[in-house]
DNA sequence: GTCAAGCGATAATACGTATTACCATGGGCC
DNA sequence: GGCCCATGGTAATACGTATTATCGCTTGAC
């Protein structure tokens, strides 16, 4: 005998109550046992076997009205999470989110609906107003909405980025990875190979992990009292032939596309790398090595570079905004974080070739 | 100069109203500018000034305490989504609910707190009743809760599993992959290749899953008047050892786990892969063909086996949950429905061995 | 001038829970 | 007997939103 299905109803506390002839203040009481207050052996088996006869949970939605948290942590991404074609860049990330959103008992809320809808033009119900659903927010993605950025530190929405973000609206709390360092460590590297002339090739586009790369490059560049020679990567072949004129013997790239776009160039001169060309690679844009979720690598190279630590900066996001919503920083304060990445050696880097100059 | 930040407190319609000079109603008017109401454009104008003002974000609480949705699709796994080392399960899964999220205008809200929380030991706080929060649920995941999916029904909560289940409570909404045709089609491959001692080697848990191709596989001996032979893997070597005894030349195996390990055992003893024994995998437990993130391949094999298409399962769930929430069904109806699994030809897979037998 | 109607806004209420203030009962003590 | 206190329970309220009933004002029709 099928029941007749209605419209789905939920078990409250007052039918409880009135199920076990008490009032529903009595069965949030026993539900709750509140320190301090007494409730009769008696009643109290009466209330209970209620509650397991009509099968009662509690409604989160009534609880967290009276002014408990939520305990939802937002996750806003500028890309998709998951891709259907392309490299997988979110799923370190989210991965460490995730494992430690589940330590501190809170749910993730992926956003996903904003920017999209068209049809009705609501004022209020797009952007990043969605996001105060949740306690707080994760943001990353590798592009970043500056405007939406200086909007959300001035509404004062508890959030951290994953990467480092400057906002002019005020202090931003982010774990990033320390690029600078690495970068700085990359070219001791290849000094200590000889090199002498060292080219960075950042983005085209300035971010401030492109410039933190630079700085650490400059950095090293002043340490060793070489003059620095900073390119960047919107137009590959220009690119490739300032190198050969500047005769330089290794060149540090931001990216593993740009890399392999320079690999290219150089054999297509008769040029052999590493042997006469050298090629790091600022960061594991192919998170073979670290990720949970490897990719089938596009090339199989094995680039020398760095690993970015993509698990540990997310979980150690979330342990910070968990640390603010907890209020357990003074207000004012951020969180800024750069986590250390490891050097990976490979095949990318040899030797400075015996130079025929000089 | 500091503002003196304090405890981020949310924003009311109630303030928003106050600053507007209005009432709080009015400010809901305004906010959801119901048809029939009027409102005045100048008093429309204050609020909406007030509104941007003070960066008012609706509270999901309040209004589905009310009674509306929220356009939130909660996701339910009975494992972790991003785990850090193991196989990468729910990704494509994910990667299709996702997609189609975003083009429904559904937020995903992941639940990752519930199960864990020891502490204060509240009767009823764990388990599905988070999952309320959400309009409606997707849940996925290797092993199910009986109990549990029985009380989901029972509560008539919205939700679509993702794979076949069965509910003694009553009918289930689910998408699943055609196990049973596709297996069924894996059998008619290696008969077309003369095998004609085709065993099945399955899972030892039983499972929807699991029951799926064993139907298949019975139903494929039926056809062809062949005695089954359906084992499962709770002894790998006494399964191998019967494969052996009964002369088999093409095992049907549920896992590639399964699979690998036969093919180890078989190896030890001489015999080869797929020379003197077929191997097929019931499902593309690796999904580096079909996956958004693809497995570095634990064994390179190339298995011959049959894709699941994980993406369009999860898209296809959405789809029905959003059907069920807007109320496009009757209450009482449950939609099911099986996607067809493509053959994948590998290398396991091969002619029967030309018999030295009868 | 009166009445109806239309417009624009508000007051009131419901949703489910947690908590505080309060009340009734009865026992012990002086 | 009068008073206090402990015990065990309930009534009332707040939380934030959406919606319905209501109310006051203006205007047009007669």
């Amino acid at each position: 005998m099928r029941h007749v299905t209605q419209r789905r109803k939920r078990v409250t506390q007052a039918e409880v109550a009135r199920l076990a002839g008490v009032s529903q203040a009595m069965v949030s009481l026993v539900l709750n046992d509140s320190d301090g207050v007494r409730v009769a052996p008696e009643t109290r088996q009466r209330v209970v076997e209620a509650l397991r006869q009509t099968g009662y949970t509690v409604d989160i939605m009534g609880r967290r009205l009276r002014g408990k948290s939520n305990q939802i942590i937002g996750v806003f991404t500028y890309e998709a999470v998951f891709p259907s074609g392309s490299a997988d860049f979110y799923g370190p990330f989210l991965g460490g989110i995730e494992e430690e959103a589940e330590a501190q008992g809170f749910d993730l809320l992926l956003f996903t609906s904003p920017g999209r809808r068209q049809g009705r033009r609501k004022v209020y119900e797009q952007g990043s107003n969605r996001l105060g659903i949740a306690d707080g927010c994760i943001l990353l993605g590798r592009h970043t909405d500056r405007a939406e950025l200086d909007r959300l530190v001035d509404e004062r929405f508890p959030f951290v980025f994953i990467g480092r973000r400057e906002s002019s609206a005020g202090p931003v709390s982010y774990v990033g990875g320390d690029y600078a360092a690495a970068t700085a460590a990359l070219y001791e590297r290849v000094w200590a190979l000889d090199h002498r002339r060292v080219a960075l090739v950042g983005y085209h586009e300035e971010s401030e992990s492109t410039a933190d790369r630079r700085s650490g490059y400059l950095r090293a560049c002043k340490r060793h009292r070489k003059t620095p020679l900073a390119l960047n990567d919107a137009d590959p072949s220009a690119v490739f032939e300032r190198l050969r004129a500047e005769e330089v013997t290794a060149a540090l790239v931001e990216t593993t596309e740009m890399a392999a776009a320079l690999r290219a160039l150089a054999t297509g001169s008769g040029l052999r790398v590493p042997e006469d060309l050298s090629v790091g690679v600022l960061g594991d844009t192919d998170p073979t090595q670290t990720s949970a979720w490897p990719l089938r690598p596009a090339s199989d190279t094995d680039w020398t570079t760095f690993r970015i630590p993509r698990r540990d900066m997310g979980a150690r996001a979330v342990r910070i905004l968990v640390g603010m919503l907890r209020g357990e920083m003074e207000p004012g304060r951020k969180t800024q974080v750069l986590l250390p990445c490891e050097l990976v050696d490979g095949t990318t880097v040899t030797e400075a070739p015996r130079a025929p100059r000089r």
